[in-house]
RNA sequence: GGGCCGUUAGCUCAGCUGGUUAGAGCGCAUGCUUGAUAAGCAUGAGGUCCCUGGUUCGAUCCCAGGAUGGCCCA
């Protein structure tokens, strides 16, 4: 020691700040480890295992489609249903979370036909496609579950569910033969897009749109007398042309033979208009466009809303019946007439319409476009050769209005190219109303709890209109509907005992043995048709609708042990799921178990631009999650999703994630600066509560208000308003606590009891923060705690084995009151024009009460003020403030060498430029390293 | 076109049942600190609460219409 005591600058003499947990987060690069750490650990299996004697809360994940790459969208949700089970876990739940794919399925098969560039999925053989669509989707569920897994999510990702697995397949199948023995199910026609040219039903995905050039004609459905008759009465008129009638628009005359009915707005408005000798009607908004060039020529007699017009009938052109007019909401006024022709066997609307009003459903045409003789005179013809035939017709009957070319956009098969069709075919269904299911699933809503509570009458609403659901697909990526067809009698037969034959056969193959199966293999002894008692009998080729498949999910993943009861305590999905997922559970839950399979359901909002605009991957805006992670960080996007409001549509981009990342620093430094200060704290160290400081008593309080509060906003999925509560906290924490330990803890001895206290109190705050961020930022709270001295950390060794407190500790008031009065006076200091901190000191002179909490205090009021000298007088009498004087000066003496503070200096000889605490100090560190 | 939801400081968001100088954090500006230092502290400037009407003594908050964005459906 070479120094002169006037030089010694004494840094080496104070308890400066050490830690190995680094400022720089480095998230991308250390995040993975610490996933791949989790896994070896076997954290997550450990916790559940810890709680195996709690209440269970399960949230039954609603499963991602196993196709493409996951989005911010996906991070939101499934970073949201991880902080939920992260949450229940530290709250002792049995939280057993069991991620699960949807994997077949349409788009699953289209991307491996393309991949193997077939384009007829006739082409192929069904168990080859199968097992390449297999393999395709196991690809993606790979990637998705590594992408999961980066986020830091937690669950059974060895074990997930599968909608391919051989159990979940048979699971499907039961629920068929449930379903089938309850009656729900039934055989009818719809109209579905059609390819006449491969014919084949062809599904939305496989449409394009092309230009095509299409006859535009305007028919006359004339009435005849006594439908004139009623028609006039309607528009209330006495007089009008003989011939009158109701004139529709179509692209399709093809479709005409087909036709049963008009569709007209109700709220529409429609003129009678007498043109040359005859009366028409077509809606106000479009009669100039229909009347065109002789607009003038046409006088309007009458009006009358559509709703005037509902139940009249008028005579089908050619196919001598009558048409009825119908009212339907989608009837536009910007083209035609706003009379539309209606052929339930041919358009979806139509088939919606036809089957409100109990209309026929006329399906005259082939598989290959070929009208059969129920279309009259055009029997034989193809639909499409057929066009030019009905025009002419028309005209010659006089039914024709008007006809030209129209070049419009229209379907066509995204295979062959040719334009495609409705068309009626039998299809499988559930009844909505047979058992009263639609009812009963309403009611079953009720109970139900929403976030947000629209989302009730959302839901319901969906279900009031919700059509028969056709639950019946021609393709071959599926489970397959185990229906009979019987060579007999040519009926199609859904029964219950074959289901569970087919059940229990997929339960051992898979759902691969209905292809590869000879068809006894499916029947009960003694079977016969019941319709015709024949027993003979093919296997049906249909496939279920995936949607069905997810609904099914509860079934196969819940309810099968303790571990994971039936019904779920959360469903958290997207909004667009109301009509989805959250639907397809209710129905299929409410049919088979009677009840509404989850009691609270959560919607997240979708994940915008920075414009608040929908990311879309053809506008190069959409962000994928695995390119977001290694740029931001996976801690950085969840504190981000934390930060909005997840519940509305949320933003997201690079100046939104900026932001975040601050807050992030900010959140890390505090932790970082707890973390430096209590590393040289042992075990024994540690004071008992009741022992530590005033100060650090009541940092104690201000640390359980804070848990308390955050974790009452985590019972109420209000992570936003957690989010700001932790922001708040550790801000306020910083800005008056921290400051004010700085001193105590750098310049005290190592062992004094002052500093002791204030690292027993910062480690009290810091396994309290660290358990309550823990669900938001898992990284991050996880890197803290094993900065933590084993020692400290005791048997939990990971982050995740610490709780939030069982009993909520008891906070008062007056203990919030003086933290939010020392804040105010604190920066009442820090504002002081005449100095800084240590060279200032303070005359308080206050009123009762205030002055007894704060005399409490003791010194520590001056650390918490962070000024030099602190005199406290009390105020006697009435004040209307209880502050009656604060006086800030200068503080005498000079500037501790070593603790800044302004103090009489050089008591001890040796020691000139110190205050005497410090001297003390120096003195016996000094001699404590002589001894050494 | 229909149903539902949103629109409050540059950004993310609070503002409960109508009366507040409309708030917080981040950012920004200024000052301090340099023993949390690619950190910390303090102060300050930012808002016609989307627009237009209406109800009311009084509206960011209620009602109607519109604009705009989103989801679902047509």
């Amino acid at each position: 020691m070479n120094q002169t005591p006037a030089e010694r600058d004494y840094r080496d003499t104070l308890n400066l700040p050490k830690t190995a947990f680094p400022m720089k987060a480095d998230l991308p690069q250390r995040e993975p480890a610490r996933v791949a750490w989790w896994q070896e650990r076997r954290t997550y299996e450990r916790r559940l295992a810890h709680n195996a004697h709690n209440p269970a809360w399960i949230l039954h994940d609603g499963p991602p489609y196993a196709n493409g790459e996951l989005h911010m969208g996906h991070f939101l949700n499934m970073v949201l249903k991880d902080v939920f089970v992260k949450i229940a876990l530290l709250d002792g739940k049995r939280a057993t979370f069991v991620p699960g794919w949807d994997m077949h399925g349409l788009p699953i098969e289209l991307e491996t036909l393309k991949h193997l560039g077939i384009k007829d999925f006739h082409a192929i053989d069904p168990l080859e496609l199968r097992a390449k669509c297999k393999e395709r989707a196991l690809y993606w569920l790979d990637r998705q579950r590594g992408v999961r897994m980066r986020m830091g999510t937690f669950g059974d990702f060895e074990h997930p569910y599968r909608t391919v697995d051989a159990s979940f397949e048979a699971t499907i199948v039961n629920a068929l033969a449930d379903l089938a023995e309850k009656h729900q199910l039934y055989k009818g026609l719809r109209s579905t897009l059609w390819c006449v040219h491969d014919e084949t039903a062809l599904a939305e995905a496989e449409i394009e749109y092309e230009p095509k050039v299409s006859p535009s004609v305007y028919v006359r459905f004339a009435a005849d007398r006594q439908q004139r008759a009623k028609l006039l009465d309607r528009f209330a008129l006495d007089m009008a042309p003989e011939r009158v009638s109701v004139l529709i628009w179509t692209t399709t005359p093809w479709t005409l033979p087909a036709n049963v009915a008009i569709a007209v707005r109700a709220d529409a408005v429609y003129g009678l208009y007498q043109l040359d000798d005859e009366a028409i009607v077509v809606a106000e908004a479009l009669a100039s466009s229909v009347f065109a060039e002789r607009s003038r020529d046409a006088v309007l007699l009458a009006r009358a809303t559509g709703e005037q017009l509902d139940g009249l009938d008028v005579q089908h052109p050619f196919a001598g019946r009558t048409s009825s007019i119908v009212l339907a909401d989608y009837v536009d006024l910007e083209t035609g007439t706003g009379a539309v022709h209606t052929a339930p066997g041919h358009g979806a609307d139509d088939f919606e319409t036809g089957v409100k009003y109990g209309l026929p459903i006329l399906n005259p045409v082939d598989a290959a476009g070929i009208f059969t003789s129920e279309a009259g005179a055009y029997a034989g013809l193809h639909i499409f050769k057929a066009n030019a035939k009905i025009v002419d017709d028309l005209r010659a009957s006089g039914a024709l209005f008007r006809a030209h070319d129209y070049e419009h956009s229209y379907p066509h098969c995204w295979r062959c190219h040719h334009p495609v069709v409705f068309r009626a075919t039998a299809q499988w269904f559930i009844a909505m109303d047979q058992n009263r299911l639609r009812q009963r699933a309403i009611d079953a809503a009720e109970a139900v709890e929403f976030t947000p509570q629209w989302g009730k009458a959302r839901l319901q609403q969906m279900l009031e209109n919700h059509p028969e659901w056709c639950i019946s697909r021609q393709r071959t990526w599926g489970t397959p509907i185990p229906a009979l067809l019987c060579k007999g009698c040519n009926e199609s037969i859904l029964d219950a005992r074959v289901a569970r034959i087919a059940a229990e056969r997929f339960a051992q193959a898979g759902a691969d043995a209905w292809w590869s199966d000879p068809v006894t293999a499916y029947l009960p002894a003694d079977f016969v048709c019941p319709t015709c008692g024949g027993t003979s009998f093919e296997k049906e080729k249909n496939i279920v609708d995936i949607w069905f498949e997810s609904g099914v999910t509860h079934l196969a993943v819940l309810g099968k042990h303790d571990g994971l009861p039936w019904p779920s305590d959360l469903v958290l999905e997207g909004g667009d799921q109301y009509r989805g997922w959250f639907r397809s559970s209710l129905l299929t839950g409410v049919a088979i178990r009677g009840a509404a399979p989850y009691k609270h359901v959560v919607k997240n909002g979708w994940v915008n631009d920075e414009q608040g605009r929908a990311m879309s991957k053809s506008r190069g805006t959409g962000i994928d999650a695995r390119d977001a992670m290694d740029k931001w960080g996976a801690d950085v996007l969840r504190l981000w999703a934390a930060s909005v409001e997840f519940i509305d549509d949320v933003r997201f981009g690079p100046t939104v994630i900026e932001h975040v990342s601050r807050v992030y620093r900010n959140i890390r430094n505090r932790v970082r600066f707890m973390l430096s200060n209590i590393d040289d704290l042992g075990a024994g160290d540690v004071i008992a509560r009741e022992h530590l400081d005033p100060l650090d008593r009541l940092a104690c309080e201000v640390v359980d208000a804070f848990v308390g509060d955050v974790k009452g906003m985590y019972d109420t999925f209000s992570i936003h308003d957690a989010y700001l509560r932790i922001v708040e906290f550790e801000s306020a924490m910083s800005g008056l606590y921290f400051d004010a330990l700085k001193d105590p803890l750098y310049s005290r001895a190592p062992g004094d009891h002052r500093r002791r206290s204030a690292q027993s109190a910062l480690w009290y705050a810091l396994q309290r923060f660290l358990t309550a961020v823990a669900p938001i930022l898992p990284f991050t709270s996880e890197e803290a705690w094993q900065a933590v001295s084993p020692q400290l950390r005791g048997e939990m060794e990971s982050v995740f084995d610490t709780s939030f407190p069982h009993h909520r500790h008891a906070v008062s008031p007056a203990s919030l009151n003086l933290w939010q009065t020392l804040r105010d006076l604190r920066a009442r200091v820090a504002a002081s024009e005449i100095g800084r901190d240590f060279e200032l000191q303070l005359h308080l002179e206050v009123a009762s009460p205030l002055f007894e909490h704060l005399h409490a205090l003791g010194d520590n009021l001056r650390e918490a003020l962070v000024v030099a000298q602190l005199t406290l007088g009390h105020a006697h009498g009435e004040a209307a403030q209880p502050i009656v004087r604060f006086d800030v000066t200068r503080a005498g003496g000079e500037k501790c060498r070593r603790c800044w503070k302004f103090r009489s200096l050089g008591s001890d000889p040796a020691h000139p430029a110190l205050c005497s605490d410090c001297a003390h100090v120096v003195r016996d560190l000094d001699a404590a390293g002589e001894a050494l």
